[in-house]
DNA sequence: GTGTTGTGTTATCACCGATAACTTAGCGGT
DNA sequence: ACCGCTAAGTTATCGGTGATAACACAACAC
């Protein structure tokens, strides 16, 4: 209205960029839907007006993709780090794709503008080439590509591995979080199994010259049959990341509009 | 304006409910955009007011929700015939799969509208329980049943080895549905890889009582390295499926909006 | 004829994203 | 000390959206 905003210093303008963008990431994370996060309810958290939002972006999209690409690099990370910890090709290949999908379920709305909203556009074509390294695509690749030299693995074409594990990961998560009204049963349980499967897909073959890695085939098949079991008795949900987003609260209230 | 239009009789107001699904779906192929399907768009090409609308759906998204069930109602019988004209579980399963993905591809819009976006609440909940057979998934879960009792595939749980396949083929072409701007390369070769692999994790391991079956899962892992390397070759995409709802001039003229 | 009600309409509300045109504070140059 | 440029915001407004309330009227039952 008639307070005016105090206006940064000169070279500060940037200032007003990170305040829209917590403003517009405190929405998101109290709503639990990308919808609400409008340019005016933005600006109005953030004590300015919407149109100067046009100042620091060319599109509410482009904001709505700022906002959540400072999640997403998070995400590289924590997929390096949750890697390094694991020194089997195996067991470094379960714990990237358990990280991506905890991350997933964890931060719902950003996953879901980022991985299942078109936002396309020539501007966002080359963000998703680097994506595919925010993503931890390489880290997944590289293990992929260690797993058979190290004939773990079978001697497939380790991109289009990585690609396909990639895509149940995907999978997995993309219908929890789009169907949150579907009964699935236990988050993890579910995409354990999903990546338990896909691993033994890919497991070396006894065809091959090695017969000993028939050994360490049933060995794993063994242990995804244990972990199966056990995720099944554990009812309880993990603590803390799946419910963030509140995605029943989101359905009733918001997801009603165009998305 | 002035022109009313031309009421129906007594009981045919159902007329007009069809008449509006005709027209959404008519803007919704044209534009290749659900953002593109707005109350007031239909209702200008049927004929009517936008509030007229509301006489049949109580919601914009159940408007959108019953367009896209026609289209959907079609995949269960598309499922079922390319199932049954394949005896075998294993090339059942492809055709399947295949079949998933090509409806998926061939109706970008729809399938992005059903499986990808919320559009949650209530009522959608039951209808979701219902896709469950329009998604041709009792199909998949019989087929996998079948291979596991003639010992084609592992002992695994069949119902989590269906749902892992429909998260699997799901990924893939949610992903290349939602970045259409990505060089995705050969898009069937993409989704008959990742169906491929799928399949080939599935199968019988050698450690059961048939050796007989090692050798059915060499014959199938050798069918997909051809299959690969054809794919590979072959450039040129498939005549008429995947087209149909052209989705780069979607990605360029549409989806620029919010989604 | 006279209600009742199905089948619509017009008018309107509260939003939304986006743009044009205007303000004003801060800073450099003279 | 002043002047002007421009960065950093503003107000006003446009065209569009989903949705609702209040009204109009034709068709049918009685």
């Amino acid at each position: 209205m008639n307070t005016r905003r105090p206006r940064a210093k000169r070279g500060q303008g940037e200032h007003l960029r990170t305040e829209i963008l917590d403003a517009a990431e405190a929405i998101l994370h109290e709503t639990g839907s990308a919808d609400k996060v409008s340019t005016r309810a933005v600006a109005q958290r953030v004590g300015c007006s919407s149109p100067s939002i046009y100042l620091h972006f060319p599109d509410r999209a482009q904001m709505l993709f700022a906002v959540c690409e400072r999640q997403f690099e998070l995400l590289a990370s924590q997929i390096r780090v949750a890697a390094d910890a694991e020194p089997e090709p195996v067991d470094r290949l379960r714990a990237i794709a358990r990280t991506y999908c905890e991350f997933a379920l964890a931060n719902q709305e950003q996953y879901r503008t980022m991985m299942m909203d078109t936002i396309a556009g020539a501007a966002y074509e080359q963000t998703l080439e680097a994506m595919r390294t925010e993503l931890g695509f390489d880290v997944l690749y590289e293990t992929v590509q260690a797993g058979v030299d190290a004939n773990v693995f079978a001697a497939v074409d380790p991109l289009r591995a990585s690609f396909n594990l990639w895509c149940t990961v995907h999978g997995v998560v993309s219908l929890m979080i789009a169907k949150p009204s579907i009964e699935w049963g236990d988050d993890r349980a579910l995409y354990e199994g999903a990546i338990d499967q896909s691993i033994v897909g890919l497991l070396a073959r006894p065809s091959g010259p090695l017969t000993r890695k028939v050994e360490a085939t049933q060995v794993a098949a063994k242990k995804v049959a244990a972990k199966k079991a056990a995720a099944k008795k554990a009812g309880a949900k993990k603590p803390g990341a799946t419910k963030t987003a509140a995605p029943p609260t989101a359905a009733k209230t918001g997801a009603a509009r165009t998305r």
